[in-house]
DNA sequence: CGACTCCTTGACAGCGTTCAACAGTAGTGG
DNA sequence: CCACTACTGTTGAACGCTGTCAAGGAGTCG
């Protein structure tokens, strides 16, 4: 159903001294680029943890199946974004695959741990990330237990709003299904409650292309968005 | 509907060395012991985090509200568990409070975030806490998002079970409501799921109390609860 | 142009919630 | 120690939100 061929990435080798994780100590870390064309798989859940990734073009989704083919998305990981850090872990929680072609700059991991071993700094950079993906997920789990749908997809479109950001519309990489397989919905439930949103007037697309959204009043989005 | 009175929590001064964030290089650790009567907040939502916490005897609820007061627990901590690290941030992100009468070890917080910033051990020991908040966080979001009510009850069971592990039987600290929150259903609904999971054979009643469950047939449970 | 993907919309079913009643237990105060 | 009350858990009935199934439109790609 989700099974994907997996395009070998195209290969482009740079040091690049962009990535937040850099230690102070040991400035030298050298960064290799990979373009994965959309819909390729990046790592496989339980695959040995090599890399640590940061976007630097395109989207990536972060998901796990159950064996009879339900999947969640746990995460979507936009430009700028670091993700498979384990924290520690040998191994990766997750499936990753490029929603759109994306390109990312990729660190080894076992020199990374190397580093980290004697490096304080590094350490509580890496420490910061596994952070932050823990105040998303916490996050999800209180949408995903006790929100209905429409509260969710507003508070979807709240945040890829912020994390996108470009100044008026967004144009959302993922498709329906992504959306819904994010927050525990089906698609047909996801294009309803978008629907429902442009009929009431809080939203509006763009065209012809059910992509490109535009907030038109966010006020109300944050009301159907209850927060704690 | 939630609210508690805070009663001040019992006084018990002690070093203790059993504490798992224990630096190395730096093993003179002090902690206090207080003890929280049943139904009392630890700390709430927002509050600093000044203190990092274990349990010694007894069982925390951290948990989300919303404005209307829908309640999201996100997880249940027991005897040996170490809670309210915010990786690096200044403020706790749940509220908690003792689901029976708790003891806990406490360590102040700023001194731990000084020794953190020359001790690479501790740090990597606070890394490895998150990462395994994490791990839970990203094991919930499946269950809440894509599993069914018997899945999730029969997930509870199978966790409650590895955590408790008291040789046979298992007494569960926490209540239906509770169970309902932490898995995103109402306390009818895992009633009748642990009801329907007596009639099937799949666990069993101890006399009267209904928090006294064998685990009858842990297979049974497992092919209940579709693993990844 | 045809096949495919993605999205929307409608009709209907089902799972879990809501509302309600009841029983057993624990807690409280006389 | 008992009576009273509150709390906790179970079960039933009806409702409603979301899922399922199905059809069709619009855009994309070869």
């Amino acid at each position: 159903m989700f099974a994907r061929r997996n395009t070998s990435p195209t290969f482009g080798f740079k040091p690049l001294g962009d990535f937040r994780l850099m230690s102070r100590t040991n400035p030298t870390v050298f960064l290799n680029e990979y373009t994965y064309k959309k819909g390729t798989e990046i790592y496989g859940e339980k695959e040995p943890a090599d890399y640590v990734y940061q976007v630097k073009i395109g989207a990536v989704r972060s998901y796990k199946l159950l064996s009879d083919g339900r999947r969640l998305i746990g995460a979507f990981h936009l430009v700028g974004d670091i993700f498979g850090s384990t924290g520690g872990g040998e191994n990766h929680r997750f499936t990753t695959e490029a929603v759109v072609d994306t390109t990312l700059r990729l660190i080894k991991r076992q020199s990374l741990d190397l580093m980290a071993k004697e490096d304080a700094v590094l350490t509580r950079n890496l420490l910061g990330v596994t952070a932050k993906s823990l105040r998303h997920a916490e996050d999800q789990m209180l949408l995903l237990g006790r929100k209905g749908a429409l509260e969710r997809v507003a508070g979807f479109l709240l945040e890829m709003d912020k994390r996108l950001a470009t100044a008026g519309a967004m144009t959302l990489p993922m498709g329906r299904h992504d959306i819904a397989d994010h927050l525990g919905l089906t698609l047909e439930t996801v294009s309803r409650s978008l629907s429902r949103l442009r009929r009431t007037g809080a939203i509006s697309f763009i065209g012809y292309r059910q992509r490109d959204i535009i907030l038109v009043n966010r006020e109300q989005l944050r009301s159907l968005d209850l927060q704690g």
